[in-house]
RNA sequence: GCGCUUGUAGCUCAGCUGGAUAGAGCAACGGCCUUCUAAGCCGUGGGCCACAGGUUCGACUCCUGUCAGGCGCACCA
């Protein structure tokens, strides 16, 4: 009973944390007055000839010590001598100080892989992560435009979630707005019943659309709007039925999205949902001098410093807006949860927004972390997308195009799997493409959509990850089938450098998830299974498994393994699923 | 005008918050399937990291300025 508890505490610890406890404790015995150790850190070296770990320490403490960073280096060199993990300290250059492994510790650690979760204890996890993703308008198609922040928001929940974070994803759908106005207007008009009741939102699209376009010659259509507006606003029960009634239909037609792009919430709060918490945050505001009225309207005015336009939270008709939204949601959140951070996931273009916001939040008090995570909005070459234009690309189009594709390259590469594998396989590829296509990217400069681009299966791609995972799965299947199934306590051998380095590269995909989460950088993971894959890739081509003699054969196997085991935890962190044939 | 952001190979992008000789994919060219899935692997060519200063043992990375693209800038979200 004792033990099973204890074991059930046993962490992973990262192998850097292990190197810099160790180092920690030889700084102590040769320098027992130092006690800073805020820059004492480890890392993998870029190239091997460099060892596989090394330390910048000496370098970086050198001034504070007064010493020659060589010598310091020299010294903690010799304090790894009789050390379990490390082999040997080298010093090189003005101070580098460069660690081997142990070939045995290394293997050891090879093996410990999946046993137990990661040990994150060392990052501050208290409390919870809000983050904010999606958020499409009711009554429009989700479009290319979503996916970026819907992709990239489910991703970085689930980072966080792997950490060992408590979070919450919170859908924040764009459900008061003046859309609702013209909607109603539209319905009343327009409104095709067969069309409707065969693909609601495309029909209150094309209602809105249809609005817009009367509106231009018709001035006296806005106010209208403006009055429905009102009326909902002010709880008239028809239009109340209304608005329902569109949030019903969206959000069933963005559920069927969501389930295929394996996208999930926590929350859905609209909003609406924080429609009642507006008035108390302008009061509050005013009462606390930090909002004052300008031109019949609440605005809250930066110091010229922050280079900040002034910030609008109610408007001379009375009416709310998005940063009094947003506000009263923060108001929610932090009265609601216990708050780690918020993380805010949207196009660049509200980057403004946000600052506006987080600067009135920090004004009225209201100072737990919160980021946002902009990304460059999608465009086509020759302009932008508009639901006005009606030149979008709708997202469900973009998924039945992208399995298309991929069914076809199954059809060529592997034509004897069955039919409903394919349709299987040809779902997750097509899905986990699209996905992948926007999780591998850094840029926050905006995208030109490109077909081709998109739906690439080669090179740094989820179908290229996915392939590799799938060969490993059918080796792994081989060996079974032979009776020499995957041994977990197999020996681990390291005869060729492609398996210390695979081995080693093994080793850094925890530090990659942690760098994700520092940075909601969900590239830096999918760069990562990248490279892990090149490396097995390399390793695959190079070296036979089943036909080696057995004690290499185990060791290869459970390398192997633990790569294929890697993988599907970080295509399951991106929220890419693997197949075991393609 | 003010602010934010981007500038790395022909194209698309990485570059681990300052480390050692700047990487990958695509495209081009040349190889590798009677061997564990060729959606793969190996090799060749291709670079004033926009430009100019500064900070230091050390800069693609940090600071300042210049140039160029994108975006935003009071009652939309």
């Amino acid at each position: 009973m004792m033990t099973c508890l204890i074991l059930r505490r046993i962490r992973m610890r990262l192998m850097e944390k292990i190197l810099e406890a160790e180092l920690a404790g030889i700084l102590k015995k040769i320098y027992p007055d130092f006690s800073d150790f805020s820059k004492l850190f480890v890392q993998k070296t870029g190239d091997n000839k460099f060892g596989d770990y090394q330390t910048n320490f000496a370098m970086t403490t050198a001034k504070t010590l007064g010493r020659k960073p060589v010598e310091i280096a020299r010294e903690i060199a010799d304090g790894f001598a009789g050390s379990e993990a490390v082999e040997r300290a080298e010093v090189a250059g003005p101070g580098f100080l460069n660690l081997f492994l142990r070939a045995d510790f290394l293997g050891g650690y090879i093996r410990g892989i999946g046993a137990s979760p990661y040990d994150y204890s060392f990052v501050q996890r208290d409390g919870a992560v809000v983050v904010d993703y999606s958020s499409p308008n009711i009554a429009k198609r989700m479009h290319i435009g979503h996916l970026r922040s819907t992709v990239i928001g489910d991703a970085i929940k689930r980072i966080y979630r792997f950490m060992g974070y408590d979070v919450v994803g919170d859908n924040h759908l764009g459900d008061w707005g003046t859309q609702f106005g013209k909607l109603i207007v539209g319905y009343r008009n327009w409104l095709d019943r067969a069309a409707y009741e065969q693909s609601p939102i495309e029909e209150l699209e094309r209602i809105y659309v249809e609005f817009e376009r009367r509106s231009e010659n018709d001035p006296a259509l806005a106010e209208t709007a403006r009055v429905e507006l009102k009326k909902l606003q002010d709880g008239d029960p028809v239009n109340t039925g209304l608005w329902k009634e569109f949030i019903d239909l969206s959000l069933k037609e963005y559920g069927k999205i969501y389930t295929r792009m394996g996208v999930s919430f926590d929350t859905w709060y609209g909003e609406s949902f924080y429609h009642g918490l507006m008035p108390g945050v302008v009061k509050t505001l005013m009462d606390k001098g930090i909002a004052k009225v300008s031109e019949d309207a609440v605005v809250v005015f930066f110091d010229e410093s922050e280079h900040l336009p002034p910030c609008l939270v109610q408007k001379k008709d009375g009416a709310f807006l998005y940063a009094t939204s947003d506000l009263a949601c923060i108001k929610y959140r932090r009265e609601n949860y216990k708050l780690n951070r918020i993380i805010y996931v949207t196009d660049d273009r509200q980057s403004d927004h946000f600052r506006q916001v987080f600067r009135v939040s920090e004004l009225l008090g209201w100072n737990e972390p919160k980021s946002h995570v902009p990304f460059g909005f999608m465009k086509f070459a020759d302009g932008m997308f508009s639901t006005r234009k009606g030149n979008v690309i709708p997202l469900d189009s973009l998924l039945e195009e992208a399995v298309k594709r991929a069914r076809a390259v199954i059809d060529e590469k592997n034509p004897n799997l069955p039919e409903e594998e394919k349709d299987n396989v040809a779902e997750r590829v097509g899905v986990g493409a699209v996905k992948y296509a926007d999780l591998s990217k850094n840029r926050v400069s905006m995208v030109i959509f490109d077909w081709d681009k998109m739906l690439s299966f080669e090179g740094n791609t989820a179908p290229y990850l996915m392939y590799t995972y799938a060969r490993i799965r059918s080796m792994l299947r081989k060996a079974e089938d032979a009776g020499k199934a995957c041994r977990e306590d197999a020996e681990m051998f390291f005869t060729e450098d492609a398996e210390r380095s695979l081995a080693l590269l093994l080793t850094q995909f925890p530090v990659a998830v942690m760098k994700a989460a520092e940075t909601f950088s969900p590239n830096l993971i999918a760069d990562y299974l990248f490279e892990l894959c090149q490396g097995y890739n390399s390793f695959y081509n190079a070296l036979p498994v089943l036909k080696e003699k057995e004690s290499l054969m185990y060791s290869r196997l459970l390398l192997s393994e633990r790569v294929s085991r890697i993988l599907k935890t970080g295509l399951d962190i991106l929220g890419v699923e693997c197949v075991e044939r393609m």
